[in-house]
DNA sequence: CGATTAATGTTGACATTGTTATCATTATGC
DNA sequence: GCATAATGATAACAATGTCAACATTAATCG
C-alpha cells in the first residue's frame, strides 16, 4: 500500500504533470505556486528543491507545452501526407491546439523568451519548437531568394499565430471552415 | 498654489493617465493597483471610488489603448494616401504600435473580451477598435463573395497581429524591412 | 446663508501569494 | 552503520487585492 511517504519519489515530474493538467482545464495561464503544491499534496516550499522560483516552474511547463504542440502538429502533417496539404493541416493544427489548450498556448509564448530557441542553442533545447520553425522554413519554394523565403515562412507563421491569438482573446469566433479558408487561401489574398 | 487637497479633483482621469504612462515605460502588463495609487499620490482604496475592482481599471486602460492604436493606424493610413499603399501602411503601423507600446498592446488584447466590440454594442463603445475592423473589412475587393471577403479581411488582421505578438514574445526580431515585405507581399504568398 | 447628504479619501485589517530561513526526515555513499 | 547530501515541512516576511469603518470635502436644498 503506497502510504504517504515523507519523500515524494519524483516531485518535479509530478509537479509538471499536474501543472499541465491544471492548465488544460482552464482558460487563463495564472497557475499559482501554492495552488499547484496544494494539488500535488505537498508543501509550497518543497517545489523550491526542484525549481529555483515560480518563473522557472512555469518555463518548464511552457517547454513541455511547446513539445506537445510540435508533436501535435507533426502528426497532423503526416496524416495529411505532407506537401501543401500537409502544410495546411499543420497550420490548422496549430490553431486547433491553441483553441483546445488556451492556457498552455498562452503560457508557452509568455515564457518563450526564456526558452531561447532562436538565440543560439537550438540543439540543446531539443526538438521543442524547432519542428515548428523547420516546418515553416521548409514549406517555402526553394526556388525563391533567401530573403523572400524568409518572408514567406514568417508570413505563414504569423498568420496561424495571429489567428490563434485573436480567437483566444475572444476577438473572433472559432469557425473551422473560416479558419480553413484563411489558412488555405492562396489566390484571394491580394494585398 | 495648488496644495495637496483632500479631494484630488479628477482621480480616475489621473489614474488612467499615469497608468498609461507607467505601462508605456515597461514591457510586461502587470500594473499593480497599489503601485498605481502610490504613483498618483493617493491611497490604494481611493481607486475603488472610481473603479469597481482592478480588472475594471485595467479594462479602462485597455480601452484607451485601443483608441490610441486606432488613431495611430488611421493617421498612418491617411499619410500614405489610402488605397493599397494606405492599407500596407496601416498594417505596418499596427505592428509598430505594438513594438513601441508592448504593455499597452498586450493589456489591450488581454482585456479585449471585456470590451465587447464584436458582440453587440459597437456604437456604444465608440470608435475604439472599430476603425481597425472597418479598415480590415473595407480593404477587400468588393467584387468577391461575402465569405471570401471575410476570409481575406481576417487573413490581413491575423497576419499583422501574429507578427506583432511574435515580436513582442521575442520569437522574431524586429526588422522593419522584413515586416514590410511580409505585410506587403502579394504574389509570393503561395500557401 | 446653514445644515444635511452624497461624494470622495484614508486607515486598519484580512486572506492570499511568492519567497526565505530554519528545522525535520529520509536516502545515499564510504 | 554512520556522515552527509537530498528532500521535505513550518514559520515568518513583504506585497498584493479587497473590504469595513471612519474622515473630510463638495453639493443640495430649506
Amino acid at each position: 500500500m503506497t502510504q504517504k511517504k515523507y519523500h515524494h519519489g519524483d516531485l518535479r515530474a509530478a509537479a509538471l504533470e499536474t501543472g499541465t493538467e491544471l492548465l488544460k482545464s482552464r482558460d487563463a495561464d495564472d497557475l499559482g505556486l501554492r495552488e499547484l503544491a496544494r494539488e500535488v499534496g505537498v508543501s509550497a516550499t518543497a517545489l523550491y528543491r526542484h525549481f529555483p522560483d515560480k518563473d522557472a516552474l512555469l518555463t518548464a511547463l511552457a517547454y513541455q507545452a511547446a513539445e506537445a504542440l510540435g508533436e501535435f502538429q507533426k502528426q497532423a502533417g503526416l496524416r495529411a501526407g505532407g506537401g501543401n496539404a500537409g502544410f495546411a493541416a499543420m497550420g490548422i493544427a496549430y490553431v486547433d491546439f491553441a483553441v483546445e489548450n488556451p492556457a498552455l498556448f498562452r503560457l508557452m509564448f509568455r515564457k518563450a523568451a526564456n526558452i531561447d530557441v532562436l538565440s543560439g542553442d537550438i540543439e540543446s533545447v531539443g526538438s521543442a519548437i524547432r519542428g515548428l520553425r523547420e516546418t515553416v522554413a521548409g514549406l517555402t519554394p526553394a526556388t525563391l531568394g533567401d530573403d523572400k523565403r524568409k518572408a514567406s515562412a514568417l508570413r505563414a507563421w504569423s498568420l496561424v499565430h495571429g489567428l490563434a491569438c485573436l480567437i483566444l482573446d475572444g476577438q473572433i469566433e472559432y469557425d473551422r471552415e473560416l479558419i480553413r479558408s484563411v489558412v488555405v487561401s492562396r489566390s484571394v489574398l491580394s494585398s
